[in-house]
DNA sequence: ATGTCAATAAATATCGATATTTTGGAGAAA
DNA sequence: TTTCTCCAAAATATCGATATTTATTGACAT
C-alpha cells in the first residue's frame, strides 16, 4: 500500500516519516524531555512497524534528541538549565567561528542568498509561526553556510535545534517577550553584508544571549 | 541461544556487537572510505540479522562514520584531504577550548586521573598497538574530561576518532614516522599539571599539527 | 553508435511473529 | 519494617519472510 501524507505527496519512506514526526514532537515538547519512548506506543502514533520506529530513534540519537540505552530502549533527551547553558555557550563559540569564516570567504553569491533568506523571513513574520520558525532557521543557517566547514555547520545546526527545543519548552509556561527581534536580525544582516566581521559576530552573539537570558530565567528550578 | 564473544563474555546485544565491529572496521580501514555497505554482505560478516545491522549503521551515522541515503542504503563515509584538514582545524579549535576549560576548573582529582592515564599509556608503549591506541585515546580524552561541557567533549571524541581513521588509512601506505611522541605527551601532561594553560594548549595543538602535517602529505595524490 | 524503455535482478525497507531481557511486585526470610 | 528471591508481565531486541524501490540489462527504434 502506498502511504499518502496529509499534503498528498508520497512519503519517501516510513523511517524518514517517523524521523521527521518524532523530531518535531521532541522539538515542540509534544514528547516531554526525559520521557520513555516505548516502541509500541510510538507505533500507534506513527502507525508504522517497529523497525522504522527503532531506526528513526537511532537516527535521532545523532541529533542528541534521543538517548539510547542498550537493552532498555530509548528516551527523549533530558533537559536542564545546565544543559541549556552549555548549549548556549557552545553555540556562541561555534557560530562566532563559523560566521567569521563565512564572512572572510564572502562572495556575492552568498551575500545574495543571505539577503533572500532574510527577506523571506521578514515576509512571514507574525503569520504562521511554523513558517516563521523555518525561515528563521534558514536565515541563521545561511549566515554560517559559507564557512567552508560542513562539519562545523552541522554542529551549529544541531545546537540551533536543541536551542529551539528549549525555547518551546519555556514558551509553554511563560509569555514570549517582545523584544525587537526584527531589528536584531536587520543589524546582523547589515553588518555581514558590510563585511564588518566583529560587528556581525557581536550582533549575532548578542541576539543569542538576550534570548538565552530570558530562557534561563524561565527555566529556574 | 547465548552468543559468546571471543573473550568469553556475553555480548550485551547483537546491535551493540555489530556497532562496535563495524566501527572498528571503518576506523581501521577494513571497510574502505566511500564503500557501499550492503546489508546482506554485513549480515554475513557479523552473522546476525538484518535489523541489528541496520540499527548499528544508523547509530554509526551519529559518529559521521557512515552516510545514510534514504531508500538506497548506507555507505562508509568518504575520505578526502579536504575533509581531513577540516577535521584537524576543528579539532584544534575545540580541543583548545576544552583543555582551557578543563584546566581552569582543575581539581586534584582530575589531575590524578590525568597522571594515571598518562602512566598507563606509557606502560603499553611499543607493545600491542591496539592497547596503545586505546590508552592514547583515554589520555587525550582525560585531558578534556574536566571541561564541564559534555557536548564539547563528545564533539572532540568524534573528531578524535575521525582523525584516527585518517591515520590508519595513511599508515597502510606509508611507514609511520618516528617522532618523539612520548616527549610530546610528557610536555602536555607537565604543562597541564602545572596549570600553564597557554603552554599546555600550544603543546597539544602542536602535537596534533605535527601529525597532521605528516598525514596531509601522505594524502597527496 | 546512441538513447529509451520495459523486463529482470538486486538491494533496501518493512512487517508480523518470536526470543530475550528488564521491570515490578508478592511473598519469604531477616 | 526492610531486604531478598523468584515469578509473571511488559518491553526490548531479533529473526525470517515479504513488499517496495532502485539498479541493470538488453532489445529496439532513432
Amino acid at each position: 500500500m502506498n502511504l499518502i501524507d496529509e499534503t498528498g505527496a508520497k512519503e519517501s519512506s516510513a523511517t524518514r516519516g517517523a524521523y521527521l514526526t518524532l523530531r518535531d514532537m521532541i522539538l515542540t515538547g509534544a514528547l516531554p524531555a526525559g520521557q520513555k519512548l516505548k516502541i509500541e506506543q510510538l507505533r500507534g502514533i506513527l502507525n508504522t512497524g517497529a523497525s522504522p520506529v527503532r531506526e528513526a530513534l537511532s537516527l535521532l540519537t545523532s541529533d542528541m534528541l534521543v538517548e539510547r540505552i542498550d537493552q532498555r530502549g530509548f528516551r527523549a533527551a533530558p533537559a536542564s538549565k545546565t544543559n541549556f547553558e552549555e548549549i548556549l555557550a557552545l553555540r556562541c563559540t561555534l557560530e562566532d567561528l563559523a560566521l567569521r569564516q563565512s564572512i572572510s570567504a564572502a562572495t556575492s553569491e552568498w551575500e545574495e542568498h543571505l539577503v533572500l533568506s532574510h527577506h523571506r523571513m521578514k515576509k512571514v513574520t507574525g503569520q504562521d509561526s511554523a513558517a516563521f520558525e523555518e525561515a528563521h532557521r534558514a536565515f541563521h543557517m545561511t549566515l554560517l553556510a559559507n564557512s567552508g566547514s560542513p562539519m562545523l555547520e552541522r554542529f551549529c545546526a544541531q545546537l540551533y535545534d536543541l536551542n529551539i527545543r528549549y525555547r518551546n519548552l519555556a514558551a509553554n509556561s511563560v509569555t514570549y517577550q517582545r523584544r525587537d527581534i526584527t531589528a536584531e536580525h536587520d543589524d546582523i544582516l547589515e553588518a555581514t553584508v558590510q563585511r564588518d566581521t566583529d560587528l556581525a559576530c557581536s550582533s549575532l552573539l548578542n541576539h543569542y544571549r538576550l534570548t538565552g537570558e530570558y530562557l534561563s530565567r524561565s527555566l529556574d528550578t
